[in-house]
RNA sequence: GGGCGAUUAGCUCAGUUGGUUCAGAGCAUAUGCCUUACAAGCAUAGGGUCGGGGGUUCGACUCCCUCAUCGCCCA
């Protein structure tokens, strides 16, 4: 067979996929196995893959095919999420380009413009998660607004209310002028801009005296209803029970007093806009004050100001400075930078405003789900995260779930008569509480009109673990019973509150059980520059050019490798590279095994009979650390674990020294060792990179139609002999240390060498030193009882080993070696003996840790004595 | 402003209950090798006062205090 010296991966990877899928091998059905389930975290419909959901989608690929291959029953649901604001403001800026005004268009026209969109760009994301290996059970293919989903968001909703948990109510709310919606609090984020603070005077009613405020927001005076300082200031409390006059509007308004305000900053003086702003708003509801609401939901001034109207409000700030200059009460003006709150989705400046909304309660419901990670039923990865749940968790704050747009969905809620409404799960059910309610029999369907609002998309994905296996509509069916709670989820930190305390939450209220056992929280991808890779930013690679330069095995590695949990991973090219290189070296292995002849005459060499014992207790030992890497979600770790084992134990070590003379054939009995090592191996990396392992696994012996490595059992750890695995610890420090006099001394790895061993013969492994034989290329292995003459040497534990290299060793060089070395030894055992010929410490010390110190204390000066005795060998000369 | 977390090799990170020759790994770097599996490779080597200062202890990367810097969450 001639296999080509790269690996190539465009070839065998969409050969695998299909594979995979043409024999089921993803799907999952309840059986008597234990169940293994993950939910994906739904990206958005609409969405393309990034380097985010790159790592993510590994990272819980890896999960599902390893406990598939543990014996689960491995179920890993995929499907999507319909992204209220991002998708709504897609359409709409589609619709925009078309010459379509969303306003001049009806609700079902919108929609149906959103369902096109939607089916034109939906699963995109899916199919490229297929290029990374996904082993998702498509069959189970899910969307939040598809017909399951939506009913239970719904009936969700129903049961909430007539709990007595979601309520209407008016607040201050977020609002996106932009996208003309309020938004939640954690879909605001804010940063540092530079703006300006304006001095303003109010003229103080009565005297011929004024009162100085500062504020960011001058256009926001036309809704000024008071002014206000601290009680305890002592430059205003001769205002108490005065009035002033509102700059431009001209309206006359109290001087109040309350702690809030900060004397340091400003003037000590604050103007009081209870419809603007979210301390006003409290400040105006303890003083009684009228809110005075001067914005349109678009973000234009509203006839209630009286003045600028129509103007948008960053114009309305300029006109004010200019009025206020006009009139002279504009004291001054200084450069300011304060922080500004945006819109995730829009980006546009949060507009605080008062209007009515729908509110979930969170104490109550959120209890059992702050519990259930405090008392680790369920258990977030990094631990570290727990705090910072706990504290959100503790200073919960109600939820606003309603938004103003059309894609989601729809509020149950249906409004008749004099502002009247009632909850119901489909227009019958309302129109007959209604008719109950009013006791107006005759009220009828067109009495009665559904709120234009839609529920946060959160308010649908909260569910997800549930709506999964459709646990809300039929609570009692097979999947829900059998899936429920699923395992681990995997997920971002940045939606820790958004989404998984939520889903927690919402576990417990209407499944009364966890919905997951844990969860993985991953970094953030980032650049070398720690800026977070974003299509805006342009600085995100793409992900499937990656895929196609570097291979998805390459690609998964190089996510995993330098992402420990929890840590951001800094994304550079190197990453998928090295998983690449990674897999070209398992190919090159898998080349060489392929490569060999068998000759049954010939027996096992004992180098090689020791190399394979030594195999077996070697990938016994890493199996289990890798078990051990798994159990405390340390994938990195264990990915990195099973990459040294192929690269350097088998590769390195192992396949050195059984590798034949060229074109010489190999004995049976190493050979079909070498396939088992290589089978194992192979089931072992494969979760992390399944492509190229099950390429090879199908190459390395005849298999039949249906056989897959992805199905096939994990090797499982058993204990290992650690002593055995050390000794050959001592052989891999022979080896390197004669390697490295050959370096030193300029010696061709062609010449045959001798190695001297001083020692007493029967410590010494004689099946070790033909390893040690074949690997340095020796002639001979000889033993002695004093050190040859013009040899180099070296020392591991207390054995001394000499190459005899005559008139070739330059006495020099080897005296300064020594030098070195004594010094280093005598520095050792001062440290060890300033700890023995301490009282205190033979005293409190334990006996374990003392019997160490005597030991390294012996050794250490036995060392000392066989290089002195070298050294006056050398000197002697 | 309040809270949480971090600071270990050039980079990204490990480091269990304070005690092995414990200061580690991968990458990167340097030097030598195109040695018939692999130059996407092999061999060898160099690199760190464990952020600064103080304390507890026989013993501190590890525990305590303090300062500095950075990050995140909340206001």
């Amino acid at each position: 067979m001639d296999i080509p010296s790269k690996y190539d991966p465009v070839k065998t990877e969409s050969k695998w996929y299909d594979y995979w899928m043409k024999h089921g091998f993803f799907k999952s059905i309840p059986d008597e196995r234990e169940p293994y389930t993950i939910v994906i975290p739904p990206p958005n419909v609409t969405g393309v893959l990034h380097m985010g959901h790159m790592l993510n989608n590994t990272i819980q690929d890896v999960l599902i095919r390893r406990a598939r291959m543990l014996g689960k029953n491995a179920c890993w649901v995929p499907g999507t999420d319909h992204a209220s604001i991002a998708t709504e403001a897609k359409v709409v800026a589609k619709l925009k380009s078309e010459g379509i005004d969303k306003k001049g268009i009806s609700r079902e026209e919108f929609l149906e413009h959103a369902w096109e969109w939607t089916r034109k760009h939906g699963g995109i994301i899916l199919e490229q998660l297929k290029k990374l290996g996904a082993s998702c059970d498509w069959d189970r293919t899910l969307f939040t607004m598809d017909k399951e989903r939506y009913d239970s968001v719904i009936k969700t909703f129903v049961y909430l209310y007539n709990k007595g948990l979601i309520y209407r109510g008016v607040r201050m709310v977020n609002w996106d002028p932009q996208a003309r919606t309020a938004v939640s609090d954690e879909e605001v984020y804010f940063t540092e801009e530079q703006s300006k603070l304006y001095y303003v005077r109010y003229k103080i009613v009565g005297w011929n005296d004024y009162v100085t405020v500062a504020t960011t927001r001058p256009e926001t005076i036309l809704g000024d209803t008071a002014v206000c300082a601290n009680p305890n200031d002592p430059r205003y409390k001769h205002l108490k029970g005065r009035k002033v006059i509102v700059p431009m509007a001209n309206r006359e308004v109290p001087f109040i007093f309350d702690d809030y305000v900060d004397m340091e900053f400003g003037t000590g003086c604050l103007k009081i806009t209870p419809a603007h702003d979210i301390n006003d708003y409290e400040i105006g509801r303890r003083h009684n004050l009228e809110s005075i609401d001067i914005f349109n939901d678009d973000g234009t001034i509203s006839r209630r100001a009286n003045m600028f109207v129509g103007a948008d409000r960053f114009a309305a700030k300029d006109l004010a400075e200019k009025e206020l200059k006009r009139t002279g009460n504009l004291v001054r003006v200084i450069p300011y930078n304060n922080k500004i709150g945006r819109s995730e989705r829009t980006h546009a400046v949060i507009e605080p405003k008062l209007s009515t909304q729908w509110f979930l309660k969170m104490e109550e419901i959120s209890r059992p789900a702050l519990n259930a990670v405090l008392n680790g039923d369920i258990h977030l990865h990094p631990a570290k995260f727990r705090n910072l749940y706990r504290h959100w968790m503790e200073n919960v704050h109600d939820w606003c779930i309603s938004r103003q747009l059309w894609w989601g969905h729809r509020i149950p809620a249906w409004y008749y008569g004099n502002n009247e409404f009632v909850v119901a799960g489909d227009i019958n059910a309302a129109l007959e509480l209604a008719r109950q309610k009013s006791g107006d029999r005759n009220l009828s369907e067109k009495d009665l009109k559904q709120d234009e609002d839609v529920l946060d998309t959160w308010f649908s994905s909260w569910l997800w673990p549930i709506t999964s296996f459709d646990g809300i509509n039929k609570p009692d069916n097979p999947d829900i019973k059998y899936y429920y709670p699923t395992d681990d989820l995997i997920t971002a930190p940045e939606i820790l509150f958004f989404w998984v305390a939520r889903m927690i939450i919402a576990g417990y209220e209407f499944r009364g059980e966890k919905p997951f056992r844990n969860v993985y929280l991953t970094g953030l991808v980032r650049d070398q520059q720690r800026r977070k890779m974003s299509k805006s930013l342009g600085n995100s690679p793409e992900p499937l050019d990656l895929i196609e330069k570097y291979g998805a095995d390459g690609v998964r590695v190089g996510m995993l490798l330098c992402s420990p949990a929890g840590n951001d991973l800094l994304y550079d090219d190197t990453l998928p590279e090295q998983g690449r290189n990674f897999a070209n070296k398992i190919w090159n292995a898998f080349r060489l095994v392929k490569s060999w002849k068998i000759d049954d005459k010939i027996s096992q060499p004992g180098s090689s009979e020791t190399a394979v014992r030594w195999m077996e207790e070697m990938l016994k030992k890493n199996i289990s650390q890798i078990d051990s890497n798994f159990k405390r979600f340390r994938i990195s770790e264990a990915l990195m674990t099973a990459y040294k084992l192929f690269w350097d134990e088998f590769s390195g070590w192992y396949l050195e020294i059984i590798k034949p003379e060229y074109e010489k054939p190999i004995d049976r009995k190493t050979y079909e060792a070498t396939l088992i090592f290589f089978d194992k191996l192979l089931r072992i990396i494969h979760p992390f990179m399944p492509f190229i392992t099950e390429e090879i696994w199908q190459l390395l012996v005849e298999r039949k139609d249906g056989e897959s490595l992805m199905i096939s059992r994990m090797p499982e750890s058993k204990r290992y002999n650690k002593a055995f695995l050390m000794k050959f610890e001592i052989v891999k420090e022979t080896v390197s240390a004669v390697r490295s006099i050959r370096k030193e001394k300029n010696l061709s790895q062609k010449e045959k060498l001798v190695l001297s061993i001083r020692s007493n013969e029967e410590s010494i492994d004689h099946d070790f030193m033909t390893v040690v034989s074949k690997l340095c290329n020796l002639s001979e292995i000889s033993f002695t009882d004093n050190k040859p003459e013009g040899a180099a040497s070296f020392m591991i534990g207390t054995t001394e080993y000499f190459i005899p290299l005559g008139d070739r060793l330059d006495p020099e060089s080897e005296i300064r070696k020594i030098h070195e070395e004594l010094d280093y030894f005598s520095g050792f055992l001062a440290s060890v003996m300033k700890k023995l010929d301490n009282e205190k410490f033979v005293k409190n010390a334990p006996a374990k840790v003392l019997e160490l110190e005597v030991r390294k204390k012996n050794d250490a000066e036995s060392k000392i004595r066989s290089l002195t005795e070298r050294l006056n060998g050398l000197v002697d000369r």
